[in-house]
RNA sequence: GCGCCCGUAGCUCAGUGGAUUAGAGUGUUUGGCUUCGAACCAAAAGGUCGCAAGUUCGAAUCUUGCCGGGCGUACCA
């Protein structure tokens, strides 16, 4: 329908300004702010006024008067009024060929529907995650792994062909201490012999070392040397960290498997990190690197880009020890390469904390020096920082959010809601009455999920997250459940229609009879759902689908408060309102899908 | 010092491809469960869009300067 206007828009500029005007001026259609203004409405009187210095209005009368409304085409037909209000030109389409349109092509593609094709697909490597193998996951970790696993869902709902990765920092010396801990006062204890998951197990012991160093310094030294036994490949070193390593992976695995973050590659550091000193040299030969005057290799950032030092000079990074040791640039130099040639990546996308901005900013600088041309590709998704009330989060010093607990007190709470609805008698609620435990179970986990992914969705990535411990998530409101509670009503609604008599099937549904406000309201929510799962993979923002879909699921909630379905006044009317229930319906749930939020059928 | 991000209602945030009267949630006040499930709906109150200039017929949105907060600032990861 966009489309079909956009064309009788430009034609009737065409007729009144001629085919230069026409062709030179990009002018948006789009729905007004206000409902009872129409259904579409365009700038592009605004846009030719300003080109043309002439009053907005009369130039919006002129291509009204132009009769282009009445033509003979399809679109022409379905327009209702045209009118012009401010500078914009407002359309107001027949309500049984727009509620047709849009109804009709839900129901069709059903799942599909949002799935967008590309002409050109890209092939994407999404990194993200990423947790270093010290410790369980936290609340940092759900932003990002959360963040990732739904930009991942849009870009592939836009077309795109998507690998999911994550690069697990399993080397280091915050490694050695807690292996270092755990050998010196573990006394052979095991997950399995603790009963403990076993990433809490080992994380445990990162955090014992930090109190035993406070009181005994020499445990830092101790902890280097056994870096160094790690090199060096000493095979205890070794046995250990492969055997506490696949303990945090095991850990993991279960809270992955929870929230759905799942992954085509898995990439160890311990395996990459020798990489990119060829590209280094490369690099030198070329003149992008230099040796500085300590013999290391580095690299001066552009000062357009980067500004100057406090003397005034280009920041220089180093990329590669004089003693030819590796750094964070230099696996990253040749991870990245080596990437982009096994897999043939048109882009790689990397979901880490926004205090990386200038690490990223640093990498891709150098690779356009170099001259690679998916340089212009890379991405930071930059996400901002989760803060509690005293501050940043610290694994050290024990000021962080478990993502285990977290997840348990959400169900917990969930879970008490449930069961205080059981009593409830009026109506033909049919809810967790009749459940059983398992079933609570169940519905318990999707909501807390629900719960906490929506909450860290909600905002756009750039924006920093308070969050307070003490104060649970909320399940009302601008929510994950709000929006569950929607579609699971929307779904109630259906069982009570079609447990009475059958309804006529969709060709004989009478669309004239839709049209109310809020009816309104709601198709244009429906309608704009593929396209902004198609922004929300270009801007790599989820936040913009959240929103959607609580619009969606706010303006279903009014709809069926003002319009009965099952007790509509007449059968062809509760077919007709029956087809908008079922597609705001499909609407909540794939948009919750992107965001990696299940749907339940009852609450 | 330099780079990036942020500053919108008491609080948490949308809106930043200029465009019709700046929106939502929450909190406060009020009304609604014998009528498809009250995790809901309806209504009220609540805003110098950090400040100041500029561009424009028109700026929360673009430009510049300033103020306040955050993150970072090679030879850590």
């Amino acid at each position: 329908m966009k489309q079909a206007l956009h064309e009788l828009i430009y034609r009737a500029v065409e007729t009144e300004f001629g085919a230069d005007v026409a062709k030179s001026v990009v002018f948006t259609v789009e729905q007004p702010p206000k409902p009872e203004m129409g259904d579409y409405a365009t700038n592009v009187a605004m846009v030719l006024a300003k080109q043309l210095k002439q009053n907005p209005k009369e130039v919006a009368e002129k291509i009204v008067d132009s009769g282009q409304w009445t033509v003979d085409s399809e679109a022409g037909h379905s327009i209702a009024k045209v009118e012009v209000l401010g500078g914009f030109i407002n359309f107001t389409i027949k309500p049984e060929v727009w509620f047709r349109e849009v109804l009709e092509e839900i129901e069709e593609l059903a799942v599909d529907y949002g799935r967008s094709q590309v002409q050109h697909p890209e092939k994407i490597m999404v990194e993200y995650l990423s947790p270093n193998t010290n410790k369980p996951l936290h609340l940092g970790h759900l932003r990002n792994g959360v963040t990732g696993a739904a930009v991942i869902n849009a870009l592939v709902a836009s077309g795109q062909s998507v690998m999911k990765a994550e690069i697990i920092n399993d080397r280091g010396v915050h490694i050695c201490k807690a292996m270092l801990a755990y050998q010196r006062w573990g006394e052979g204890a095991t997950p399995e012999s603790t009963g403990k998951k076993p990433d809490h197990f080992f994380g445990d012991w990162y955090v014992r070392f930090a109190q035993e160093a406070e009181k005994d310094a020499s445990l830092n030294d101790q902890a280097q040397a056994m870096l160094q036994q790690w090199e060096a490949g000493d095979p205890g070193v070794r046995q250990l960290w492969l055997q506490v390593r696949q303990w945090v992976l095991d850990g993991w695995k279960q809270t992955e498997e929870l929230l759905g973050f799942t992954f085509d590659k898995a990439y160890f550091e311990s395996d990459v990190y020798q990489l990119g000193k060829d590209i280094v040299e490369a690099g030198l030969a070329k003149g992008v690197f230099r040796k500085n005057e300590k013999g290391n290799i580095v690299f001066d950032l552009p000062q357009e880009q980067f500004g100057t030092d406090e003397e005034g000079n280009a920041k220089v990074i180093t990329v590669l020890r004089a003693d030819g040791t590796s750094l964070y640039y230099t696996q990253d130099l040749g991870l990245q390469t080596s990437r982009v040639a096994e897999y043939h990546l048109d882009r790689i996308v990397h979901v880490v904390g926004s205090e990386q901005n200038f690490y990223f900013q640093a990498l891709f600088a150098m690779f356009k020096a170099l001259g690679y041309a998916w340089a212009e590709k890379l991405h930071h998704l930059s996400y901002a920082m989760v803060y509690l009330p005293e501050g940043k989060m610290k694994s050290r010093e024990g000021t962080v959010v478990d993502a285990d607990d977290l997840i348990s007190q959400m169900q917990e709470i969930a879970r008490t809601e449930i069961r205080s609805r059981t009593g409830i008698t009026h109506g033909t609620y049919i809810g967790s009455g009749s459940a059983s435990e398992s079933e609570i179970e169940r519905r318990a986990q999707i909501i807390a999920l629900g719960a906490i992914k929506f909450y860290m969705l909600k905002q756009k990535p750039t924006t920093d997250i308070y969050f307070d411990p003490k104060e649970s998530i909320s399940f009302e409101g601008h929510t994950g459940p709000y929006c569950q509670y929607a579609y699971a009503r929307a779904k109630s609604i259906v069982r009570q229609v079609d447990s009475g008599q059958r309804t006529a099937d969709s060709d004989s549904i009478n669309y004239s009879l839709l049209g109310d406000t809020e009816e309104r309201i709601l198709l244009q929510k429906l309608e704009q759902f593929p396209e902004v799962v198609t922004r929300a993979a270009e801007e790599y923002n989820p936040a913009l689908v959240a929103t959607h879909v609580f619009e969606t699921a706010q303006a279903f909630n009014t709809f069926y408060t003002t319009h009965p379905v099952a007790k509509a006044e007449t059968e062809s009317l509760r077919s007709a309102r029956l087809a908008m229930v079922q597609a705001a319906a499909r609407v909540i749930h794939n948009g919750l899908a992107v965001l990696g939020i299940q749907t339940l059928e009852q609450m």
